[in-house]
DNA sequence: CTACTTTATGACTACGAGTCAATTTTTGAA
DNA sequence: TTCAAAAATTGACTCGTAGTCATAAAGTAG
């Protein structure tokens, strides 16, 4: 009999308004101001509703990321299907990266909302956080996979170990979105007042500095 | 008359005093978890006493974050006074910051608070917001400056632009050393799972990738 | 039609941030 | 030393929001 099967699907098109839903308040009103009866109003459900499907606030939120990594992950998986050398794959991943969080900042602010939670109390596991994880190990897989390329086709030496290597530019790189970020809200935050860097001129000379660090001189 | 000034100084004691509370409880209960009246109590003050000092819990949080913050510029400058090179100065500059979030976990909980709360709401402007982004302007005109130093005494290349350079090093180690904590939160957090990295031989790893970057090779 | 199960509802509770009228302490003039 | 005005302190209170749960509605099947 197929009732059940049509019920979960009816259940699982239900839970992806609801993230539609937080998604449109989220961005409306700022992650700290967005509230659950907002949501619940948005997704034209009650609130206990709401909690039929999320266990809590945090739920929604780390739904909202899992939403957001996956979507990353598969511009980034496009990137590595490109016919270039390894080194030029991991400028096209920056260039995705970045891309991705200046049209979808809310998705960034999701990203540090898990690491914050993650930060906070290491009390918490669900489904939800693990594949959120799990996301994030996979973004990071592919830098790993275009480092293996590039020490493959000797774009990029092979000094380094590409995990640890991964996982450093991975780190790098949310750190300089995240500190650009700031510099955009308002005309002087930041810690670069005074200069006026824009976001994509340090992004592309971070990329140029990752290069000058990898590229296999001979 | 001393009067005026001694209950200046009366008041800003007891200022800092109320600060101490809330990184006991801070530290204690996490970030999320903590309240205004336990750090209240903690403090032996009313909770209505704690909003004469502080207009609200997020001040109150921003205060934490510009006092380690600018503990952690005293111990920058240190760094700067030494008779190294400049490319010697950027590594001790890096050892320097993460002794110093390694041993107050919470200091580095409060700057990512300040950069989440810009992040959120740029409709955010204090007295203490502003020191906040002042000193980590400070710290990064430390970076700078050994940037600067190292290109006059030749260890390195003058290629990039000392203040745009800063800025990429400055946000890809709080990038890094994010990372690395959530590794360090419960036993396969994180995105590195697989790889046991150490939070410490990633930024040594870092620091080497950047000195490679910037090393003047000739 | 009916009895039973599943899903949805929104009034309600719990809790913590922030307020403020009342109280205590400090100050300084007489 | 006294006393009244000013300043500092208090904690009971309000208010908003996360999360709950008894009740109602919808769905299912015999």
């Amino acid at each position: 009999m197929e009732k059940p099967s049509r019920k979960e699907r009816e259940r699982k098109r239900r839970r992806e308004y609801i993230i539609d839903a937080a998604e449109d308040v989220i961005s409306k009103e700022g992650f700290d101001n967005a509230t659950m009866d907002e949501i619940a109003q948005k997704a034209e459900v009650a609130k206990g509703t709401l909690y039929l499907h999320f266990k809590s606030k945090a739920m929604v939120y780390l739904a909202v990321c899992e939403r957001g990594s996956s979507k990353l992950n598969a511009e980034l998986a496009k990137v590595i299907t490109e016919n270039i050398t390894g080194l030029k794959m991991i400028e096209r991943l920056g260039h995705t990266y970045l891309k991705f969080v200046l049209a979808h900042p809310h998705y960034f602010q999701a990203f540090n909302y898990y690491e914050g939670l993650m930060n906070d109390q290491s009390t918490y596991s669900s489904e939800l956080v693990t594949r959120c994880r799990e996301n994030a190990q996979e973004a990071m897989r592919y830098i790993v996979r275009a480092l293996q390329i590039g020490m493959q086709d000797q774009s990029i030496v092979d000094r380094y170990k590409p995990e640890e290597l991964g996982a450093i530019i991975w780190g790098a790189s949310k750190g300089i979105i995240n500190m650009a970020f700031l510099n955009q809200k308002g005309v002087d935050h930041g810690p670069m007042k005074e200069a006026e860097f824009e976001l994509e001129s340090l992004i592309e000379n971070f990329i140029q500095l990752i290069s000058a660090a990898l590229l296999k001189s001979k």
